[in-house]
DNA sequence: CTGTTAGCGCATTCAT
DNA sequence: ATGAATGCGCTAACAG
């Protein structure tokens, strides 16, 4: 295509299509009526110019960026990954663009991140977990459409969207439970940042109401507690077997612990499944490249970027966003075996 | 339209200073000697009523965006994702913003999303991969300061940044060579898109080269094609089986199929590394989660982020960005036994 | 060193 | 329905 240098403006295109600047500007934006011929006219020299609009012009006189800024909490990790994914299917066809920031789990970064994004002057902001204080939160919801993803925000009821974890953590108790076990052990976790911490507790309830459910107590010899890293599944596993109290599955609560406990089991000869079965909680993009492939607890990822998009598009509009609450899914492998 | 934030400007804070408004564009870009009292003058007023640039305004009228386009090919992929990380961590503190866009390895949403990011008025671009056509990357370099990273282009080497892939497979070849094998069969691919499948035959290169070295010919009997995908590697293997030329070890040309081929062995009855001994190529996220971990060879993506941010930054201020060649790294973990 | 004067490219009043 | 005029907020010549 024509690459000359001379950058071609509103006006090149007003000129060649006789009508002035203002009219191009309706056309292209659509913003009221003109007349057909004109219209014609200036999409030609639109096409025949190759023109391309100034996006800080644009932005500048309109006063929107026309971009979402998106605060993740860690580049790399599959759930925060697949809600980004989720955001770039949500916003494909949109005449938005993501601006991402990475607040690694770190407040400070994180309120800088959200800074510079507040700076871009963001049309609106999807946060994704992170520790920003509610207060803070709500601040800025006040200025900007927001929406606040896996995590939950009390006090912003209509800007958030998140994920059942209590009733995943019932249902994968129920399968075991199903699948014939009575005495399944649960690795959880206390020591971690205060949004994960919440969620693994509400796991961790889940596994006891469904104990409670089936008719028995919860034997809290039966629970150990990890740091959702892989290395303390190990530990958790040296803890139980010390314990001494039987057990024929194991529940983790997430899956980095899960295959710590995995790792356990095989180097104390004890098979899954079939002496063991265990579940863990997330399907991470490894879960089934183990052996056994790791029955585990999808969470929604990519629906939930896409959720996310879709409420602050309709914020944008003005609308009342929907905001769907999110159920995790039972991915069956063969880890787990029937007793 | 809540657009009732501070809309405070550069003439708000020109006037609590008591100075002209150039003079404050002055302290905030440095770009000129400024009398120290009325500096001092400047940086309080702006801290005083904190005072937010407007980036369109500054974007505008400057002519620089000081963002960084980033078109990649695979979010969600260790590669990909490993070297946006890489550019993240460059562009920290660089003043400079990445733009992401997703080629999704499709030619059209590619040019798409490459056009997006020049309408973006991006300062710096860096392709990852991806098929657009070496004559359109010469277009786009004439223009704008541009890497290409994870992809070899011939004709345009000071733009390019890539990973010795023959290299790879020679001394992946080489090391189970040194660990007294010599029946080394290998699984390649060719079926697949035009950029890995250069990346591929590199590495079979480097296999052969490595058997040639050792004083052996290459058997084609010992080499099978895959597609690149985990399936194709379990058809490989039993391909191979089917050929009755037995080996002790393997080299697949991905992990992919190198997990794929475990699987197949697996229920072969075949053990791993007892029986075969196996390596794979790029140390997916997976890798040191199979059973038994998988020796690989791991590509150097951060680093490859890095590398292009530097190459970028420096383009942009004229330097002559210094390319460095990456190399890939044996990374040991059980999969391979010595013989 | 510093203030004054023009734009940057477009959206959006106003008039007509 | 359409053109002319007026900023949006900032940078960069151009004088002093």
């Amino acid at each position: 295509m024509p690459d000359n240098e001379h950058k071609i403006t509103i006006l090149d295109i007003a000129e060649k299509a006789n009508v002035s600047p203002s009219t191009v500007s309706r056309v292209l934006r659509n913003s009221a009526g003109v007349a057909a011929r004109k219209r014609a006219a200036v999409l030609h020299a639109v096409a025949e110019l190759d023109y391309r609009p100034n996006i800080f012009a644009q932005s500048l006189a309109s006063g929107q960026s026309m971009t979402i800024g998106v605060l993740t909490q860690n580049f790399g990790s599959p759930f925060y990954d697949g809600i980004l994914h989720g955001i770039l299917l949500g916003l494909e066809g949109s005449d938005y663009w993501p601006l991402f920031a990475d607040g690694r789990w770190q407040p400070a970064v994180e309120m800088r991140a959200l800074q510079l994004l507040l700076d871009r002057r963001v049309d609106g902001l999807i946060i994704i977990g992170g520790q920003i204080s509610e207060e803070t939160l709500q601040q800025v919801a006040r200025k900007t459409p927001l929406i606040v993803a896996a995590r939950k925000t009390p006090t912003l009821p209509e800007n958030c969207l998140y994920v059942k974890n209590y009733e995943g953590g019932y249902n994968a108790t129920r399968y075991l439970i199903e699948m014939g076990h009575r005495d399944i052990a649960h690795i959880t976790a206390s020591y971690v940042n205060p949004v994960a911490v919440d969620d693994v507790s509400q796991r961790r309830k889940g596994y006891e109401q469904a104990i409670l459910d089936a008719g028995w107590q919860p034997d809290p010899r039966l629970i150990v507690e990890g740091n959702l890293q892989q290395q303390s599944g190990v530990l958790a596993i040296e803890m139980l077997l010390a314990r001494g109290r039987s057990f024929s599955a194991i529940f983790a609560a997430n899956d980095q612990m899960a295959f710590g406990a995995r790792l356990a089991l095989y180097r104390r000869g004890i098979r899954v499944p079939e002496d063991v079965s265990l579940i863990g909680f997330d399907d991470e993009t490894f879960a089934p490249y183990m052996v056994p492939p790791l029955t585990t607890m999808r969470q929604p990822d990519v629906e939930i970027g896409q959720a996310a998009v879709a409420a602050i598009l309709d914020m944008l509009q003005g609308k009342k966003p929907d905001l769907p609450v999110f159920e995790t899914e039972l991915v069956v492998r063969e880890s787990v075996a029937r007793r």
